[in-house]
DNA sequence: GCAACTTGGTTTAATAATGCAACCATCGGA
DNA sequence: TCCGATGGTTGCATTATTAAACCAAGTTGC
C-alpha cells in the first residue's frame, strides 16, 4: 500500500480519532462551526481555505455524523452544516489544544483570544483529569489496560 | 503561494497547536514516548512508519522543543528521544481524543485499551472544564474574548 | 421576468507530502 | 575482524493540497 496510511482500523483510540479529525482543516472547521458558522461560504472565507478541499472536508464530516446538513435557516434553498452532539464533543479536545499553546507556545503574546467562562467573563480554568475518587491526575498517574471482554490482546500502546 | 498553508503566524492558538503536532504521527510518536519509548527503532516498530517520515517528524520534534535527544540510558554511544515538559503537557490533548473516541466513535468495541488511574486501577474520569470559581463549563457556557493588551484586534475565532 | 450577482460547488494542473524499498555508515557483540 | 543491529539517507511512485478558472442553481434589483 502506498496509499496515506489509516489508522481506521487500529485499536488505539487516539489512532482512530486522529483518522477521523485529525488533519488540520477538519479540526479548523468544527472550531468554526461551535463558533456559529454554517455556511459553505462563511466556513470558506474565515479559514481562508480552498473550495474544493472544503468541499471534501464536509462531506467527510457529514458522512462521520460530525457534520449534519440541515435546511437553511434564512429560509432560502441553500442548506447549512450544522454540529451534530458528535461534533459538539470535540469541544474538549480543541481546548485542550488551545492551553497547550498558551502554556507552551514559543511566542505566546501572539495569541490574541481568551477563553472564558460566559457567566463571569473570566478566564476558564486548565482542563483537569480525575480519578474515580476525583483525585487529580497527570499523565505518570495514569497507566492502560486491556479492556475487559476485548479479546483481541494486540500491542498495547497508550 | 502554492505551499501546504501553515498556522504558525495565526492568532489562534488551537490553529498554533496544530501546526506544531497536528499531523499524525507526530502525535502518535508523542503517545508513544509518553508511554515510554526513545529509540528511533522502537518508534519505527511500535509505529509500523517509514523511517525517512519518522526522521523528518522525529527532528522536527526536536526543533520544536517537545523532544530532546539525550545519551542512551543503556550506555551505548546511541543517543535516545526523551520528552520535554513542553511534550509531556501533549497528554491532555492525547486524552481528549481518546475520550472522544471512546465516547463517540461507531465501533468502541474496537478499542481494546482503558485509560486508568495507577493507584487504583480504575477507569479515569471524563476531562473537566471549570470555571474559576469551579462551576463545570460545556462549550456553551464559554466564550472568547480578545486578550487585555493584545492590539491586533484580528478575527476573533474559536 | 430577466439580467446580474451570490452561493456552492467541480475541474484542472502544479506543487508538496507521504510511502516504500534499497542503500549505507556506524556501533556492538562474538 | 566479521556480522548483525541501529539509525538513518536517497530515489522514485503515489497521493494530497493548493490556487485559479469555470459553472449551474438560487436570489436580487428593477
Amino acid at each position: 500500500m502506498v496509499k496515506r496510511t489509516s489508522f481506521e482500523k487500529d485499536d488505539c483510540p487516539i489512532a482512530r480519532s486522529l483518522d477521523a479529525i485529525g488533519d488540520w482543516w477538519s479540526m479548523l472547521i468544527i472550531r468554526e462551526a461551535l463558533f456559529g458558522r454554517r455556511r459553505f461560504g462563511e466556513f470558506q472565507k474565515s479559514l481562508g481555505l480552498a473550495k474544493n478541499i472544503l468541499t471534501v472536508r464536509l462531506r467527510s464530516l457529514v458522512d462521520q455524523g460530525i457534520l449534519k446538513l440541515a435546511p437553511a435557516s434564512d429560509g432560502s434553498a441553500y442548506q447549512e452544516y450544522l454540529l451534530t452532539p458528535k461534533g459538539r464533543g470535540v469541544f474538549p479536545i480543541l481546548v485542550a489544544l488551545r492551553q497547550w499553546s498558551e502554556e507552551f507556545d514559543v511566542h505566546p503574546e501572539e495569541i490574541t483570544t481568551v477563553l472564558v467562562d460566559k457567566q463571569s467573563g473570566r478566564p476558564v480554568r486548565k482542563l483537569e483529569l480525575y480519578s474515580e475518587d476525583r483525585r487529580l491526575l497527570g499523565a505518570g498517574d495514569t497507566a492502560l489496560k486491556p479492556r475487559p471482554g476485548s479479546k483481541r490482546a494486540r500491542r498495547v500502546s497508550a
